[in-house]
DNA sequence: TTGGTATTATGGTCTTACCATTAATGACGC
DNA sequence: GCGTCATTAATGGTAAGACCATAATACCAA
C-alpha cells in the first residue's frame, strides 16, 4: 500500500547529474571534468559533497582521477566490472569453479558468435596469432605463450561484436590472474598438453574461419574443458 | 623494466583495510562498522577520507548506509554488479540484443547444473512456481504471471548451485526492467503464446525434476529464443 | 498499550585552510 | 634557436571543526 521513503542525498544527485550527462553525450571519453571547485559553485554545493560524488565514479570506472590535473571521463569502460567482482569473489561467496564454469560458457558463446561476425581481416590476425602461439610453445616460451593466448582468446571475443560478453570474459581474466597464480602459465607449457594445444587452438581458428558456429563451439568447449581439469588438478 | 610510480592515496588504504576485514571475517555480513568519527580516529585520518572511502564500498554494494544509525555490512551482494553494468548499459556500449544474448547463455547453463544439482526439495518448490505460473497465465492475471515468473527463473539459478551465475542473472533480470519498459509483461499473458509458454516452463521444470541436463538446456533455450523473438519485434 | 517527547548518537553537509602533484610558463645558459 | 631548470598557478588530497538531518532509545503521560 505504502511505498518506503527514501531521502535523496546531495552526492546522489551529484552522481546521477554527472551520469545523465555522459549518457547524454555532453561529456565524452576523454573530457575533462570542471574542477571540483567549479563543480561545486556551479552545482551550488560544498566540495565534500563533489568529491564523495566523483570518487563513486571513480570506483565503478566511469573517470579517471589525475591529482594536479583533473577528473577525466573514462576512454574505455573494459574493466568496470572489475573492483565488484573481485569484491564477490575475496568474500568467498564465489567458489573458484564457479568462475572457471562462467568462463566455459562465456567462451563457448564468444566463438560461436565470432564464428557468425568474424570479418576477413579479423580472420588474418587470428591465423597471425594461432601460429605465433604454436611457435612460442614449441620453443617452451612460457611468457610470451601465455601472451598470444590470451590476445588469441581477446580477439576472438572481439570478433564476436558483442561487447557484453567481451567486457565479462576481461574480468573474468583478470580476476584468474588475480587470484589463481599462474592460472595460465604451466598448462601451456607442460609438455604432454603441448601439441593438444596448438591442436586446439589451430581447431578454434579452423572453425570461425569456416564460420562454422556448431564447430567452434565444440571446438571452444574442449578447449576450456582441458584448461578446467588441469586447473582442478592444481586446487 | 621499471614499473610506474602510483602514490596511494589514504581513502585508498582505508577502503583496503575495511575491504580485507570483511574478507578476513574479521568483519561479518550485518556487522555494524564503528562510526565514522570513531573509524577516523582509530584509523588516525581525517573523517573526510573516511567517508570517501565508504562511499565508494557504498557504491560497489559493499557496505549499507542508514542515516543516524550507522554503516552495515550489507547482507546480500546480489546486486553489487547492477551499477557498473547500468552504467556500461547507459553509455550505449552495449547493444539490448548482446544483453539478451547473454542472458539466454546465462540461463541456459543455470539449467544445465540445475538438472545436475537440484535437490528433492527445490524440485517440489519449483513444481509449485510452474503450477501457479499456469494458473496465473490462464486468469490473464499479468502482474502475478510476472512475478511467478521471475520466482521460477531464479528458483532455477538458485538449484545451479552457481552463486555467480545467479548473481549476473539477477542483475541482467533488473537491467531488463529498467531499460526496456514491460520486458516480461506482454508475452506472458498475450493469447497467441499462452499455451506455448505454459508447455515451456513444464518442459524445464520435468528436465530438471528428471535431472536431466541436456533435456533440461535445450527446454531452456527454446524458452528463451520466444522470449528473444517476442522481445526483437517489439523493438 | 499507545503516543508523544527529549536525548543522544550517527550520518550528511558545508566551510576553510593547507598539503601534494602536475602542467604550463618563462627565465637562463648554451 | 634550443634545451634545461626553477617558478607559478591550477587541481586534486587531506584535515579539522561546525552545524544540520535522521533514527534509535529511553522515558513520560494519557
Amino acid at each position: 500500500m505504502f511505498s518506503p521513503i527514501k531521502s535523496t542525498k546531495v552526492y546522489e544527485q551529484v552522481i546521477e547529474q554527472i551520469q545523465t550527462m555522459i549518457a547524454n553525450g555532453e561529456l565524452k571519453r576523454g573530457d575533462k571534468l570542471p574542477s571540483e571547485r567549479q563543480l561545486a559553485e556551479q552545482l551550488q554545493v560544498s566540495r565534500t559533497s563533489v568529491r564523495e560524488a566523483l570518487r563513486a565514479l571513480q570506483i565503478i570506472g566511469l573517470i579517471e582521477v589525475k591529482q594536479g590535473d583533473g577528473n577525466f571521463i573514462k576512454e574505455s569502460f573494459d574493466f568496470c566490472l572489475l573492483q565488484p567482482l573481485s569484491v564477490m569473489f575475496m568474500l568467498h561467496q564465489t567458489k573458484p569453479a564457479d568462475i572457471v564454469g562462467l568462463r566455459k560458457v562465456i567462451e563457448v558463446e564468444t566463438a560461436t558468435l565470432a564464428a557468425q561476425n568474424v570479418t576477413d581481416e579479423e580472420i588474418a590476425e587470428l591465423k597471425v596469432l594461432v601460429d605465433q602461439l604454436k611457435e612460442f610453445s614449441l620453443a617452451d616460451d612460457e611468457k610470451n605463450s601465455v601472451k598470444v593466448d590470451k590476445e588469441l582468446h581477446y580477439k576472438i571475443a572481439q570478433a564476436s561484436k558483442n561487447f557484453l560478453l567481451l567486457n565479462i570474459l576481461n574480468v573474468i581474466s583478470v580476476l584468474m590472474d588475480t587470484f589463481i597464480e599462474d592460472a595460465r602459465g604451466m598448462i601451456l607449457t607442460k609438455y604432454e598438453n603441448k601439441d593438444i594445444l596448438i591442436m586446439q587452438h589451430e581447431n578454434i581458428y579452423k572453425s570461425i574461419a569456416e564460420k562454422n558456429p556448431k564447430k567452434a563451439a565444440k571446438a571452444m568447449s574442449d578447449h576450456i574443458d582441458l584448461i578446467i581439469k588441469d586447473y582442478l588438478n592444481r586446487l
